[in-house]
DNA sequence: CCAACCTGCAACTGTCGAGTTGCACTGATC
DNA sequence: GATCAGTGCAACTCGACAGTTGCAGGTTGG
């Protein structure tokens, strides 16, 4: 799903402090403010890229009492991949396809 | 390859006009002044993309005659994808385990 | 040789996003 | 109920990047 925005995606993984979140969350599920005392960014910089991810499916909030952790979704990565490899590979199709072409086929 | 650096692969495809001239190129091989007679964008903008382009390795230049025509490199981005679906899939594992662990198994 | 076309470099503008600080609000604890 | 930890919102700075225009350098064709 997210169907529509797969680029939103991709930006949303063109940052490194990103990854750091994500494989700190790996980890198992954090709070910003957790979150902010491993990494070396304040907290709120952490709840903007949280909200970054939340808002591409990648990561999920979950209320615990008074504090809200986040978990990652594996499966929109994994959907990310699945799509991504789907257009490399109609990519090769057809360009083989021109190549063929070129070569007067 | 291009192994250590996934993130700025993400970053260039986490544009729209770089989708662009990807689809583009994807109907032929094409210099910068040909794309620009396609995409609303000028060549120079065009020509900074195709940099990037080339400098994640998503793109080659072919040199014919006195133009420089680019080419998309297709494998490129189904080994990004294979890595991407690697990390999700030791994402999913992890967070199966930590689940398991949570649930006191 | 001259003209036309394509490329490349440089300077400039504008916007978007990462990061910060400060403050107000809410919920749990004693 | 007062306090404290955690969250949320808002304003601000700053740097990176998309995009533009202008001009210089090369290469091909007449």
């Amino acid at each position: 799903m997210t169907s529509g925005t797969l680029v939103p995606v991709f930006a949303a993984l063109g940052d490194e402090t990103r990854w750091s979140i994500l494989a700190a969350l790996g980890e198992g599920d954090a709070s910003a403010s957790a979150l902010a005392g491993r990494l070396p960014v304040s907290r709120q910089a952490i709840a903007k890229h949280l909200a970054v991810l939340q808002g591409v499916g990648l990561v999920e909030p979950v209320r615990v009492g008074r504090e809200v952790r986040y978990r990652v979704i594996g499966s929109q990565l994994s959907a990310t991949a699945r799509r991504l490899e789907d257009i490399g590979a109609e990519w090769d199709r057809r360009l083989a396809a021109i190549k063929e072409i070129a070569e007067g086929l």
